[in-house]
DNA sequence: CTGAAAGCGCTTACAG
DNA sequence: CTGAAAGCGCTTACAG
């Protein structure tokens, strides 16, 4: 658009020096390598024409783009915006931009985007799409792509991640419904594909113990799914008087089915959400959940990556976050038997 | 990372071919330039050799990096997402890729950004953090950048812009406001340094009728700013009945205050929203607000701007997309008079 | 400390 | 229809 933006070329031409000498100036780990006063007159010269760099040629040349793919399923799930932005902060700090792509958590769409940024040389990828079993992933890993998951894991060995303690978050969840007195707790369980939806599944089935708890699976992270849930639930377990649902959308679904049936929550029903997500103080009633410190974990998923990528030889991690169980409206002791 | 990734000339000497009549062959512009049995042979190979095109060694030698540069505020910002989703939908479609930016209403930071995308030789922009008076813009724009402003403008003549139908949204709160019997309706008024502040207000005193209705500045767009105006408005103006938020977070805000108050949503004062964000139905009050068909607004956005790129001279259009009331429980008949 | 040269991986007039 | 060559804007051994 711009009528021809000045190149090196110019900024050395201006200032009587070579190109080669203009890029060590303005480079800060090669200005050293120019007399100081020689790197000055180029500086001066680059401000004057206002010029930019083009990172494109710097990582044709370079073979580094300075750029990374961040999957997630849907930037309009309020789950991705904190951890997005902890990615980009992070990735900031470091000199790297985030190219983000929806995947929609449609298969042939996800290898499109893939390739898309596979094309545009990014350097890694931060992946907040990870099935447990991920072919893709598994092809990338293969091929040595320098690759971190957010939030879920894979089932690859060596593939670094940052999560949150679920387990932990689940336990906190449940000894709260039992210490307001529930017995009859159930699960609306995540997609079992899904790391977060067997973690969390597994730590309640460890806390309830082996009497156990009704367990519902959930399509996927929806409301919609969680109501459908929620319904299958009420019919088969009708003796429930507390669920811990697989995350915050799920429990908005049960809420929703809940007063479909004119029963209130907490009074009828008691609550509890996954991830405190934005705004979760706010529903109606304000939902118990556990936080999950979603922006850290984009922080630290950003720095694992960058790591790997300019680090000597750096070992994978797993980064485990700790899960807090926030307490609000949603749950309170359970109605008197009938 | 992976170790070397095959180049078009691999391609080409896999096939037999030159490097240029692989180029050809695999560009879906120029393949009828090559004989189909040759392009086929090149298009095999390319597929066994597991070939990705290089995206920045095309863009450097064409000077266009189908890459586009987004700016928003803050993307945690439940307003932003869809707007974002809808550029990265029809950017996708067209075959760009969305560099998205957050400036925090930092103009530092903003400039920082904004050169940032510049190195990196995005074709355009597209700006959703346009403020009425912006030096940075009007550089751009000075320079024959490629720009369209979404949701906000920017005092720039020529600049195309996609935005809400503001004063229409505002006129069907004040009807709906009017109907149920309210006559002292307050404004708690967006920032008045950005179009949307602006125009809102425009339409609200227009409405409000000579005689007027009470109208606080917000500073800013957030949940805070809105609970500090409300403070004044209720101190001030202790007769409102009706209050027409600048947008929901401000709305988010006023609902504290009242809460802090003891006061009740909709029975002592009715709040109305604007943007109808993620979720303003499960909020405690289900919100009435103005809905913005924010997704949408994105993809005339991006659309806009792909116009802009590759049409041979199109006209700058601005395009006002429809806004519609949406009636939930924030809002009721006023209260008898004490 | 600075310059000349090569080359990163493409595309595209220009020949043939 | 295909090839040879130049060049996009950088960086970086290699000389001097």
């Amino acid at each position: 658009m711009a009528g021809r933006r000045p190149t090196l070329d110019d900024v050395a031409r201006a200032a009587g020096v070579h190109k080669a000498t203009a890029s060590r100036a303005l480079n800060p780990e090669t200005r050293n390598q120019v007399k100081s006063e020689t790197a000055h007159r180029i500086t001066v010269a680059a401000r004057r024409l206002g010029y930019v760099p083009n990172t494109l040629a710097r990582g044709l040349r370079t073979s580094r783009s300075t750029a990374v793919g961040v999957l997630v399923p849907d930037l309009t799930n309020p789950l991705f915006p904190p951890i997005v932005r902890g990615i980009q902060d992070r990735l900031d700090a470091h000199g790297y931009t985030a190219l983000l792509v929806n995947t929609d958590n449609d298969e042939a769409r996800e290898r499109a985007q893939f390739a898309e940024l596979a094309s545009r040389r990014v350097d890694g990828f931060i992946v907040a799409t990870a099935r447990r079993q991920h072919p893709l992933l598994a092809e990338a890993a293969e091929r040595g792509t320098a690759l971190v998951t957010v939030n879920r894991t894979v089932e690859l060995p060596g593939t670094p991640a940052v999560v949150g303690d679920d387990a932990d978050g689940v336990a906190q969840a449940v000894a709260h419904l039992r210490l307001l007195g529930h017995t009859r707790i159930a699960h609306l369980a995540g997609p079992q594909s899904v790391s977060t939806g067997a973690v969390r599944l597994r730590a309640f089935l460890q806390q309830a113990g082996p009497a156990g708890g009704a367990v519902v699976e959930c399509a996927g992270y929806t409301e919609q799914a969680g109501r459908a849930a929620t319904r299958r639930l009420l019919d088969q377990y009708p003796g429930t008087t507390a669920v811990l649902a697989g995350n915050d959308l799920i429990a908005l679904g049960a809420l929703a089915e809940l007063a479909a049936r004119g029963r209130r929550c907490p009074r009828d029903l008691s609550v509890v959400g996954f991830n405190d997500m934005p705004f979760a103080d706010r529903f109606q009633p304000p939902l118990t959940t556990v936080r999950v410190p979603h922006h850290e974990m984009g922080v630290q998923a950003a720095q694992l990556l960058v790591d790997l990528l300019t680090g000597p030889q750096t070992i994978a991690r797993t980064v485990v976050l700790p899960t807090q169980l926030v307490v609000r409206d949603s749950t309170a002791a359970p109605p008197p038997p009938p």
